[in-house]
DNA sequence: AATGAATGAGCGTTCATTCAT
DNA sequence: TATGAATGAACGCTCATTCAT
């Protein structure tokens, strides 16, 4: 608990690119404007974070805003970038303690994993992501290649336990979990009607996967 | 394969609900108006879905559009209303074949809801509908209970597998198997990554779930 | 107190055109859509009354009313024609009593203009009436036309009282007769904050138009 | 006579709010909005008065109307204040020298209003108001409001005329006074058929309101 | 670094009108 | 008589963008 906590407290919602040059406040100002966009993106959903709405969000006249980001899209893909940079961070720093067995840091990670789908941000954010990069080629690299980070601590999981597997099947296993995790997002994340039952749903998630990575391939498939 | 072609013959794109009154003519025009409605929402996504570029994909006037669809919320919620009920007939008409073993209807389903999220349809619609849904309470409930319908199969074949358990343990050990599955749209649905990998992915998940629901609760949790 | 009723009862709302030809289902839908017409234009405004509005408020169809009234200048012009035409029976039927003397049948017929600008009606329609004919010439002059046979009767008494005065004199204090009447509708009409006061205010405008007849240029002017 | 053109000379015809900020540019920009939107209201009245055609008159593009006047209420508001606030400040300014007897400052009060009742500003713009006022409580209110100020004087007057009536009585008188010359507007206002009888009209209006006022209650009511 | 002013395109909607059925 | 279908124009409004200040 005091874990969860302390990653709340740790990982920010967004991390900024570096940014030659500037005062210290044109970098505060910056920081306001995507925090704000975030925040309609979440609370709002993606149609109505316009310029004027994120302006009027932070106080700001709309002139000032196309100041510091010049086109929408612009915002966007940097606001997506920071947020998606800060999962990066969020899923790098997963624990990689060596004195665990296998099972047990694939039971801490997807408890991680399932614990921040159920966070606000996560359950508003992702699906607009998603529904995004069905449109939208930037934001579907920058959200596959987010995913592909994130599995590459299952695939070392899945490479110690199954070593006798070949990359593609132990791709594919580690893609199955993750994918299974992201999937509980509509149905277990943040307001979402499951949510409630997301500790006995993380308990089934976590065994499943455990039982198909090491049955995977020797009772008859 | 055969039986593939047969679904996609015999299931609709969308259920029209009935209409009273009108010409022939006028019907054409509304399924028209729908059809070209869903493809622009597939194609180009959810925002260019605007009663101008439907018109104009109608070949016929906005004011007209407006006649059969007095305003846009008017002809989106007829338009998810058609679609999701056609999900619902969709899924409605899955293999209740008692002749079959439990692990064998429940790799039928798998196969047959697989399949269908590597259509372009699935793939592009579900990830809208999802990111609509955390902010339209229509969408939310006509997508939940959509969902809703389509575990009723699975609650079935859990409790055959598996009778020992609590109701909400066997609903729980469902609403992983389909979330599961919808996680894989982002990942392996169609023109994605992993798509080529489905039938792998397909097998893997299978096995979880047979191993998962046979196995839950009985060996160390 | 009766006669007020039966004056309601008696003068209609409309009065419509003899019509050659057509049945009798074809009368009463035209008398229909103009009493629907009357309807929204006294409870909403002249903006209000389109032409979608009215065949809802008679629950037709948009199509039939353009069946009766090929374009909506038709409909108002018909719809004006009929009412202002209502007023003109009301005006003709006003006492001609020859018994009495000519102060008491001023005192009575400004009894009855005044009752009238308290109907809702009279307090809606004129000043709809008086905006429109500023801009709108048919408007003008059936206004004007009214008024001007509403004054015939002011003009008898007045030259009976003053036939010491010239025809532009007597003309001029039947109109100032008039229109200060007509000016009350702002201010004492239905729903208006003088409303109550009406009485007291009929008491004052008959001693002033009395006095006034009685002693214009007699006294210092 | 003299008088007259300086009255028209300094009373402006609309008194814009304070304006916070902006270049003097938007403040031109702001003026010639109002002004234009008062224009096409007294030239072509209330419905063509439509934010494009104001845009147009002004030569803009409807976008910066929409800077300058976020929706058309506000426009429509704004305009209507500023408007009304010139009546009153010309109300307010009216005589009151105390050196003239009651009956000289009433006649003065009614020769000022009837002269403003003929300016097509003043004879264009009530009936809409008045129309308007019926349908609208932000009209009706500032309406009343201008009138309750506008009789201010009169019941002055009316006060030093007769203290010995009862409040209520006086301010009916007042309102009678006040009634009666606005509903010249339609008659003898800017265009109407009296116009050129206005004088005579004066004349009439004013022994009429000094007549009932010193008459009333003395003589058989 | 920030505001003010203006554009141009597009949005959903309402409307009067026309005509086939 | 009456409805159904379609058009074309206009409405108020929002938006991303540009540029002067």
């Amino acid at each position: 608990m005091d874990q969860l906590a302390d990653r709340q407290f740790i990982v920010p919602d967004m991390v900024l690119p570096e940014r030659e040059g500037g005062y210290a406040k044109g970098r505060e100002t910056y920081e306001q404007i995507l925090r704000a966009a975030l925040g309609i993106l979440i609370e709002e959903g993606y149609r109505p974070m316009s310029m004027r709405r994120i302006a009027a969000a932070c106080g700001m006249k709309l002139g000032n805003l196309t100041y510091y980001f010049p086109t929408r899209e612009d915002l966007v893909r940097e606001l997506l970038d920071a947020v998606i940079r800060s999962y990066e961070i969020e899923f790098d720093a997963i624990v990689h303690d060596p004195g665990l067995s296998p099972e047990r840091r694939l039971g801490e990670i997807c408890a991680l994993i399932l614990e921040d789908i159920r966070t606000k941000k996560t359950t508003r954010l992702f699906p607009e992501l998603w529904a995004l990069s069905n449109h939208d080629a930037f934001v579907f690299d920058r959200v596959q290649n987010l995913y592909s980070r994130a599995r590459e601590s299952l695939n070392e999981i899945v490479l110690e336990m199954r070593s006798d597997l070949p990359l593609e099947t132990r791709e594919a296993l580690a893609l199955f979990i993750s994918a299974s995790m992201e999937g509980l997002t509509v149905f277990a994340g943040y307001d979402k009607p499951f949510e409630p039952r997301m500790p006995l749903l993380s308990e089934i998630s976590v065994e499943a996967f455990v039982s198909v990575v090491k049955g995977f391939g020797r009772t008859a498939g």
